[in-house]
DNA sequence: CTAATTATGGTTTTTATTACTATAATTAGG
DNA sequence: CCTAATTATAGTAATAAAAACCATAATTAG
């Protein structure tokens, strides 16, 4: 197999030999509670070191015969049971001395970190708790030191939040299937601050775009007149895919 | 050392074993030939197995003590001398498959693919012809079939570009630094297809933004008025920065 | 029963986009 | 050297969107 021996001859050449790595998948999982108006992450107690006892990301590494997609879609349900989701890749941090366990200096194993961004309702998601018990959502304003780069990782995958938030429809995965315009007028405050249009014109523009279906149904939530319940009609709102900024 | 003690003790246990990964870096280069009005990407002509002598984004392994980004400026230098450059990681595959150097079903090294876009401005960039000779300038309508999944990983980088183009100044990475409001505007006809703004509309638009400077250098190109050269001034630009749409 | 609160449905003013027109400065060709 | 074709530039008018603002409806709190 030509491929092998040329891979073999490179280490005995001039310039340095190659890496070997293992791989891993971490989890950037937004959730948004509308009661009480704050943007969560979903963090886990880590379990071994290194970094034991620390609060992380939920990841793993990538086994054998498993794709990338697969490994963040199998820790999300390890974790979680979710019935809606929505996954896409972040960004790859894969920079030397990441991670402790790669020997300074020497030729062991490097650790590279593929990461992932995932959206869940937070109402519909039940998290699982082993018998150790370290899963939680934290609010934004409070996540606590994490381990390795994750500090990195969420904040790149914040940002990717709040640039999906203006030219995508990813809202609607977070907020519960039926909602009221005032919810998800305060997702957009919450995630995005109070930097655009006000609630009236926000409503009028988003209601002329007719992909907000009006079930008709009224919830009162403390005082003040009922609201009604919409639901995203995803249909409706293809023709808009590729428009750019139709949230905005 | 627990963390390793950890790994081993992995393997053992009921689910598969972690794989292990080589990881390479491949580049999507583009350019702009102003000239001919070709959207130009950079392909290598492979000179091992696998892929012998097919053509190929310009990659290589990532070595030890060797960051992504550093690996992807190296095979930059190697491939090309350029004064300008723009660089940001594009997405990563991994799947397993993706490279026929994986013995299927066994517990062998994968290969993982960190790909990165990069843009160039035509003129200046000096491709460097190894012995063999095998780089070259692709127009994107005349791309041959490439090694690995090359192709996909070109679509995916395309796509980008065709994004960044319509929110970020990356026109001015690829043009040259003076250039006419009809190399722009050609820019962005041979990349986005014809469906935007006329000429002149597109031109009054951009002026009013500001950041496009009149050096008052006139040049003639073949029949009809003489053109101003302009220049991008990015200072005058960065309040745009996080604005979105600007350039469409 | 009244005031406070929240939702809703507008109008008006301002600003941006689009379509279109006119003119300037050059080259190509007789 | 003159005229037509060509390309660049500068604008205006019509249209559409965005932002600011206002009035009213339906509920709860007290």
């Amino acid at each position: 197999m030509p491929g092998r021996a040329q891979r073999k001859a490179t280490k005995s050449l001039s310039h340095p030999p190659l890496a070997d790595f293992k791989v891993g998948v971490d989890n950037v999982i937004f959730s948004v509670d509308t009661d009480q108006n704050r943007l969560l992450v979903l963090l886990v107690m880590r379990q071994e070191e290194p970094f034991f006892g620390q609060w992380s990301l939920p990841g793993t590494l990538v086994r054998h015969g498993e794709s990338l997609e697969d490994a963040a879609y199998r820790i999300l349900a390890e974790k979680i049971r979710a019935r809606n989701l929505y996954l896409e890749q972040l960004y790859t941090f894969g920079g030397p001395d990441r991670d402790p366990r790669e020997a300074p200096d020497s030729y062991g194993d490097r650790y590279l970190s593929v990461s992932y961004f995932a959206l869940v309702r937070y109402a519909e998601a039940e998290l699982i708790a082993d018998r150790v018990s370290g899963i939680a959502w934290y609010s934004l304003e409070q996540v606590p030191d994490l381990a390795f780069d994750h500090k990195q990782i969420l904040e790149y995958g914040h940002r990717r939040l709040r640039n999906k938030l203006e030219y995508s429809p990813v809202a609607f995965e977070v907020l519960p299937e039926l909602f009221t315009l005032s919810d998800l007028y305060q997702l957009y405050t919450t995630v995005l601050g109070e930097n655009f249009s006000d609630y009236s014109n926000f409503r009028s523009r988003l209601l002329k775009l007719g992909f907000l279906e009006d079930t008709g149904v009224k919830v009162s939530r403390g005082a003040g007149r009922p609201a009604s319940l919409y639901r995203f009609d995803a249909e409706a709102f293809a023709p808009y895919k590729d428009k750019p900024m139709v949230f905005i």
